[in-house]
DNA sequence: TCAAAAGTGTTGATATTACACCCATGG
DNA sequence: CCATGGGTGTAATATCAACACTTTTGA
């Protein structure tokens, strides 16, 4: 906050010069199948940067902080206006503000992370400069930026391992099968899916339909909806 | 990150004006006797606010972010310069970047939790402008600053359920007793002591030295050592 | 009627809880 | 020798992991 009574008041200031930048970034996750297994994975949304410095490569989408938006706001413009998409889950993920992340001026970026539904997740728009990657084995990126997606990866498996993050990356409705390879995909390993069940069902806000996926090839399963909130987990405001 | 290749590039930057002003803060947790009962209990130190706005009201002790430091640098500077205090544990909180938080200009703060151990926080001084106070129930604040404290409140508690941070609180040995005491006045519950012992010695990092605690009115407890890191829990550079 | 996923039941292992009990020390 | 907290043992209970088994569908 604006300066305190400190011993060293004046020293401070003299550091003043010009304030850091700041930005926002959003590291975005989605369900997308496989191109090999078919089964569903993670995939990311990644912008090539036009300009220096590290043009040609990719890099988070993200832009300045604009003064009429509060930090979550700017996230969901940020996301809005790269990618067309509205999240279903956007909560954020940490500030990082290295001295020498960017090597023209010291830029300091509030990052969140953000996801999105598989329906949304397909209609996005690809371009040129807009494409999907696949979250694991990721070339190498502009800025920090793979350290903040494996730092938003980490946080994403802590996080569904006791927390209600996996229906975010699901529609609406969703069998508990759908959930069980959520986990699988993002932990990478198997899980009983008797047991699976179990737990599911004894944790609150998943409610169960009448409804039964048609159309598989074998006992059509119910579907379940979750009836949480976005801000279950984090109670910032 | 610098701009992107937006839809919406134009409106972004017509919206920049002025970017809005960045501020380090940080939430100081140290454990001091009660009053009363004289059972350690959670305290934090504020500073007095020695101009406008809220001049003359109490707030987390903070500064702008300097040129020169990372966020972590610049957190631990803010805190010695202020209290004079060198953490045991320190890591970000959160980046709080309200439009309102204050009235003047737009500030976006990213705040940093601390802990101290008991040593140090009876060796900083107090004066007028730099004060003590109980964790709980604390007076009106300046700015937004009793919602961080809450929010730092609830992470710690959420932390010390299951990680590695009462010790931090503690000097270099410690008793489980002394633990154990953490974990009450943090917890705000009482814990048995033959469980809580257990499943402390299963925990790693936590070291038997060969010294008893002497001096006590009872039987002299071990004392324990803990071995394992500051960034323990969070992998964030 | 067969293959395969949906869904249920059962059992042994492991963790948690409550609490009885012994140990060591200062007064 | 007694009051008190340090420290250990143990039985009841809850939770978890593995896997056999039944059900329901499409082909």
């Amino acid at each position: 906050m604006e300066r305190q009574p400190f011993a060293s008041a004046a020293n401070v200031s003299e550091r003043l010069a010009q304030p850091p930048a700041l930005a926002i970034s959003t590291v975005i996750f989605a369900l997308r199948p496989s191109a090999a297994s078919g089964r569903p994975t993670l995939w990311l949304p990644l912008v090539r940067r036009i300009r220096e410095p590290f043009r040609g490569m990719w890099a988070l989408p993200g832009g300045p902080l604009t003064q009429a938006d509060s930090l979550l706001d700017a996230a969901a413009r940020n996301l809005r206006d790269t990618t067309g998409l509205a999240p279903s889950y956007l909560e954020q993920l940490y500030a990082f503000g290295g001295l020498h992340r960017s090597p023209s001026q010291r830029v300091v970026s509030i990052v969140y992370w953000a996801m999105v539904q598989p329906t949304e997740a397909e209609m996005a728009q690809e371009s040129e400069n807009v494409k999907w990657f696949r979250a694991d084995g990721l070339e190498t990126l502009a800025f920090d930026h793979n350290h903040i997606v494996d730092y938003a990866l980490w946080r994403l498996r802590n996080k569904m391992a006791y927390g209600s993050i996996a229906y975010h990356l699901l529609g609406e409705k969703f069998t508990l099968a759908q959930v069980r390879e959520v986990y699988e995909a993002v932990l990478d390993r198997t899980v009983d899916p008797a047991n699976f069940r179990r737990q599911l069902k004894q944790t609150p806000h998943i409610e169960a339909t009448e409804e039964y996926l048609q159309g598989g090839k074998h006992r059509p399963p119910r579907l379940y909806r979750y009836t949480g909130t976005m801000a279950e987990d984090s109670p910032v405001p």
